[in-house]
DNA sequence: CTAAACTCGTAGCACTCGCTACAGGAGACT
DNA sequence: AGTCTCCTGTAGCGAGTGCTACGAGTTTAG
């Protein structure tokens, strides 16, 4: 392997974990390159411009969370659309997770405004959400699974939107509130 | 009054009209001066800085928001979560709620990174409809009236969200997925 | 040994950003 | 008439954006 592609890499994985900690607003060219320990100028040789760049280590970061939420929430057991919802919002307002939140939020924005890599970035994960949302579902005890997965996956999307809305304190009440709907 | 004050009404006027269509993306000052009619030189007599004006046309949106939910739910009956979660979700996936709610996600995400006027702004819209949200609640249906609120507006905000995720489509069957919960 | 391919620094391009200095014209007040 | 405040255009500043032209050093292959 030549140093190119050494670099390609490790740089990846250092942007990745850069982008979680200081989200998109710290995601220029020379910003990210600073963050990777090299100049801007050779980002773009190891990579064909930003776009790439962003996609890469966004991509990173999708896998990584997909890793966490397995074991989280492993997809050995088939649960009502009201306990999936309870058991997945406690997992989502976790300290832990609230920078992936946060990083989902801005990437949704930025799709709206049609930035690239973002219109097809989020598009996959989102995708890729509901599918592994509508995999725990337990399918007897709903119509449409389809349905109810994406009605989960916006309820929990909300908690992390409302959160950098009005804080930490209204979603731990909503968290209750869910799961107090789950148990009754 | 003045020339000045004169503008100041007509242009964020025009200005919450502009942000209404275009969204955050075509918010530079050059722009919006564009959009207004008025050079980037006038933008600034008119107002003290970019951020006043950006407050000041959002303001004016949230208002015209609140309006518009007040004919399309009326606060005069009381509702259990689920029927009101159902009825919301109905209004705001509406075609004429959803520039509305597109600009909510993109200015959530401007105050996740912190930028001044959204970090305020979002906070008092958000609690404001956690107050409207929670008026509407029967207080028998629900032991925490707050924590239902929170919960329906993160359900409401997530279906915005998800929509510019991955389209329109899924999010149809979640709406119908929670006017059949609300049924059932 | 020579030439090609790979690696990387310097410098800078053309552009947008928010914002401002300066000057001039129009109307009002003394 | 003279001054003064209000209004507005021109022109540009300094910083930041993504990206590139050019050349030099190093490694590798024939």
């Amino acid at each position: 392997m030549n140093v190119r592609d050494d670099q390609r890499l490790r740089v990846i994985e250092v942007l990745a974990e850069h982008l979680l900690r200081t989200g998109l607003s710290q995601a220029s060219l020379r910003q990210l390159a600073a963050a990777a320990g090299v100049s801007d100028r050779m980002l773009l040789y190891y990579f064909t411009d930003k776009t790439e760049v962003l996609a890469l280590a966004m991509g990173r970061l999708a896998v990584a969370l997909a890793d966490r939420l397995a074991t989280a929430l492993p997809g050995d057991e088939r649960l009502s659309p009201a306990a999936l919802t309870a058991k997945a919002a406690r997992v989502v307002v976790d300290d832990d997770y609230r920078p992936f939140m946060r990083l989902w939020i801005e990437s949704a924005a930025a799709a709206a405004r049609g930035e690239a890599p973002f219109v097809d970035l989020v598009r996959q994960i989102g995708d890729g959400f509901l599918a592994w949302l509508m995999a725990r579902l337990d399918p007897a005890s709903v119509a449409d699974p389809a349905g109810a997965a994406a009605a989960i996956l916006a309820q929990l999307d909300g908690l992390a939107l409302l959160e950098v809305c009005v804080g930490p304190a209204p979603i731990r009440g909503a968290v209750e509130a869910l799961e107090a709907a789950a148990r009754g």
